[in-house]
DNA sequence: TTGCAAACTTATTAGTAAATAAGTAATTTA
DNA sequence: TAAATTACTTATTTACTAATAAGTTTGCAA
């Protein structure tokens, strides 16, 4: 199977913007690489919106496999499949992809902006039902608020993977660790 | 007391900074507020990299100032005030100025990065040093690693602001009273 | 009062940005 | 096989970017 240009340029796309924000990259730094003219990147994407939009339902796709994928598993490895996830994210110099937007929020149209919160809204609602199932299972200490402990240790991921940029991996891991040890029994 | 042009450009830098991104902004958006022209703004910081380095000694420069009123506090109230100051931040649509650098770390240069490094590990040794000082006056619950403690609330604030841009305004204040009420005791 | 430095302005440049129009080749469809 | 659609290319435009050179005003110091 190989990848269709279109595809290509969603890929590439969304590595510069998770790596250098959304302002920082332009269309010939996505043309260069893939050997194609600038236009043909606007054949694709007619504006740099269009791309940041793709990019968001991208995204959401992956998500949804994701979660397909993770259902039958147990909370407890569900939640450290999710924290590898982000520990990944940030080794390839990258942010996750709500941080990004959330960073470039006033530069996004605002159907970009509904798409990205219907995104935020489906982690958080994925993170807090995963809580609540591993607390009826016994997997996981009680807590008052689900919604609170997910949206923690959301935040304590995505500000992990810009924080290391600044301090070194070896504070995620401490990061990492202490959610983990915290959260189960 | 006049604020000097210099001053003004600082601020509102960090403003544009901190609200749309580093590379979001242009000179053209400091020139025009002030009603000065361009190649002013040029005069006082020869280049973009240059504004950035000042802001981020400006920032060093407040926290000095902000710790040594703190100093005589306890460290509950301490805490408080500190959190308090992010509630705020995030209300005037921007984000924290560490989460700012981050975000553009890859645009910046490398006396720049060091600056921020710097500013970073001081913020993250004050907040350690005054949970170590809240756990042995028994104010605070104990902790194993003070530095993971200290990592955890940075990480959780900083996140913060940033996600309530996409969520809801609910949402930091739910983070902000978990972190009162996990600590205190 | 003269001179000189600080704090600007006007004017310009060279580079890059997103975006679009018009043309072309290859593939698909009717 | 003719026509239309897809996936590009070349060429160009408009607008903005950071940055600099050269000139002007203003206030202070010798």
């Amino acid at each position: 199977m190989s990848t269709s240009t279109r595809e290509k340029i969603i890929q590439l796309g969304d590595d510069l913007l998770r790596r250098q924000g959304f302002n920082a990259f332009s269309y010939a730094d996505i043309s260069k690489p893939l050997q194609i003219r600038n236009a043909a990147v606007h054949y694709h994407f007619p504006s740099k919106q269009d791309l940041a939009f793709a990019i968001a339902q991208w995204h959401k796709d992956i998500f949804d496999r994701f979660s397909q994928k993770m259902a039958t598993k147990e909370p407890k490895d569900r939640l450290k499949t999710f924290l590898n996830f982000y520990h990944s994210i940030h080794l390839s110099e990258k942010v996750d992809i709500i941080s990004a937007f959330a960073t470039d929020w006033y530069s996004l149209g605002p159907n970009i902006q509904t798409e990205v919160q219907e995104f935020t809204e489906l982690v958080i609602e994925w993170l807090t039902e995963l809580i609540q199932e591993g607390m009826d299972l016994g997997q996981f200490r009680e807590t008052q608020n689900t919604r609170t402990t997910a949206l923690r240790i959301l935040s304590s991921i995505f500000a992990s993977t810009q924080l290391v940029r600044i301090t070194s991996d070896q504070d995620f891991t401490l990061v990492k660790n202490s959610i983990l040890k915290e959260l189960l029994n």
